[in-house]
DNA sequence: AATGAATGAGTTTTCATTCAT
DNA sequence: AATGAATGAAAACTCATTCAT
């Protein structure tokens, strides 16, 4: 089955998981229309059964996806840098900034499954992403700890859960709107709109008083 | 239409949101069925019709509704304390506890609008609680300048922001299955399962650091 | 469920269950739309789902529907008859036939289930029918021996059996065209297209033979 | 078209014809997955549709397939033997059950043109094999009649349907669960379970009672 | 000759909403 | 005011058949 996805010519894959992300991520599971994205990605309904069993599993291949894009993208690519853990920590909001221009769909989607409705399929899709970023927050806090960046007294796992939740709290507020309006009723005067540029400031602030 | 709503015994009122916010909570907007929703407030069909112009209309009030409970269960309930800040967040934290165990429904129709998919409904709705929060931290973070609780070179609205989001990933935490197991993929292997004590505790700890 | 369908108007439940068993007679099972029954029977498609949980709980009902007039016209009829069993077989050939030109459909739908196609189905819906069929047999044929029409050393069962068989036999060649062009193979040249009468003739005189 | 299949090597064609028949009569031609007898066959869909032009017409093969084994094996096989017509009849029924037990799908293909849905496929798949059955019944009846076995006042044709129809009847009880569920409702107290043997007995009683 | 990927019409089933009673 | 039966559009999924390779 997922064998005949994998037979298809690379460009052609990407253009349905690219499809399948973006209306997953803009309508959600329930409210997306297989025949939506079989439209999108330019091939027929029934060719898409042939790679995918149902919209379930296309669901899991598409997130499959949009973490493994996530990892690449913010993880492997910060991994090998000599730079302080503040540095690396600015460069994945970076990144991720960059990410929620070029992708937004990948951080939708992952922003999708923290929603209850999807607390039946949530838990392996999160164990897929989260494994990998605890790795490298730990990694990147055992690094900080040897720099004298991090107190060594605080717990490496919670200093990692720490940052992590800055992290997700970032790429919520780059692509939900609950999370943009949230971030203006407390900045909205100071800041005309919300710049990603605003919400990085914000959140190293509240990164670089807790590690110290 | 709203106002034969209101007209009804406070009970019926009741029954019908508190079933509403039951199903949408646990099926997401979309695959909530309105049927469902009618059987189990006990009232039929075309009844719902008159109360609510339609499914999005219920929605929003069951919203409100949940809304109303929470700004009442968390700040109004823990505002003429005379007590510290930390003690303030952390009454807050255990009533949110207490509100995750009676009606946890409540909690993730707030988390539930966080999601992409929610994108066009959300920002309306995240104004009516974030402002009630808002205003709720603005005064406790003067009460805590004042007291020398916090340090008062930090901005009003970043601290205040900041203790939001703290208890915003406590909800979050205590109501999603995938910040569930976000959480054990860091704290598994000390804790055995994800307690809402062991979550206050962590959570506190970053606030602790955070505004000395 | 099926009791929404039980509190529709009789002339209503007539026509849904009679639309159902022409389309279910005519195309089989599998080949039956749904749709098309529902146009049949002047009915939208959400409202049969009211009355029937789906496609097989509707040919169960049509079934039963089936078997109840089967059993009321050609077995209840001539139950209290003070008939000969030659006289009292020969009516139930003679109400099969007119059952057949009336409401064809019935008869079909009991020979579908024949169909190795259907085994997966069959048994519940057979025991229906045949239960009836062995009750009535069985008096008649007591009432045969009694009345000395009967060889008296045949077994009951197997007599009832017999006879059954012919009766089926009859119902398959008045409905079905394999049994049809069967027939005509044996005796088309001698009759010009099979005919009920001629069908009951030859068919009498087997059971005549053997019984005696 | 038919000849690119004859040109097929006899394992392939058998192969084919054979997983065909097996799916043919396992689910009835409409509920039948051409991909799933493909399969089953070892060759792709592409070439099906160079032996046969469409699924139908592969059905008409898979029948002819049917009937000349069957005229084989029941038939053909019992045509020179000097025996009576009840040993005649006897071995027919025998091998009957033998290949019930062979190749049941054949004798399944053979009941399920019985079927209304069939209506308009049937008649000409009949006429294939109920002539072969009447030239050789015809001829045992001469022989029956020659010997002393058959009571010359019956009429030959009459004879010899009323055989043809118990053998039919052997087939159905053999392999649709209709007919055994059937069968079982006039037997089952005596008989645990159906059995062939049990079944050829009963059929034989009532075929000697007639021609006697 | 053979393949098997691709098609897209067709099917069952669901459900928000309406409206006669 | 309240009911709940009825609607019918929409959506996931299947499959006989075709055709480029």
């Amino acid at each position: 089955m997922l064998s005949a996805f994998r037979k298809l010519p690379e460009t052609k894959q990407e253009a349905i998981l690219s499809a399948a992300a973006q209306v997953f991520a803009l309508k959600g599971f329930h409210q997306a229309n297989v025949a939506d994205i079989c439209h999108k990605a330019g091939i027929s309904n029934g060719a898409l059964y042939k790679y995918f069993e149902n919209k379930q599993a296309l669901f899991v291949g598409v997130f499959d996806y949009a973490v493994q894009i996530m990892v690449s993208e913010l993880f492997q690519k910060n991994l090998d840098r000599n730079a302080s853990v503040y540095e690396t920590v600015r460069h994945i909001f970076e990144d991720l900034v960059a990410l929620a221009e070029k992708q937004p769909e990948l951080l939708m989607l992952y922003v999708n499954i923290g929603s209850c409705s999807m607390n039946n399929v949530a838990p392996p899709l999160s164990g897929k992403i989260e494994g990998e970023a605890k790795r490298f927050w730990l990694e990147l806090v055992r690094r900080g700890k040897a720099n004298g960046e991090i107190n060594k007294e605080l717990a490496d796992a919670a200093v990692a859960y720490f940052i992590d939740n800055h992290v997700s709290l970032l790429a919520y507020s780059l692509v939900s709107k609950h999370f943009e309006s949230r971030f203006m009723v407390y900045f909205g005067d100071e800041i005309g709109a919300m710049s990603a540029e605003a919400a990085i400031e914000i959140i190293m602030q509240s990164i670089r008083m807790m590690l110290e």
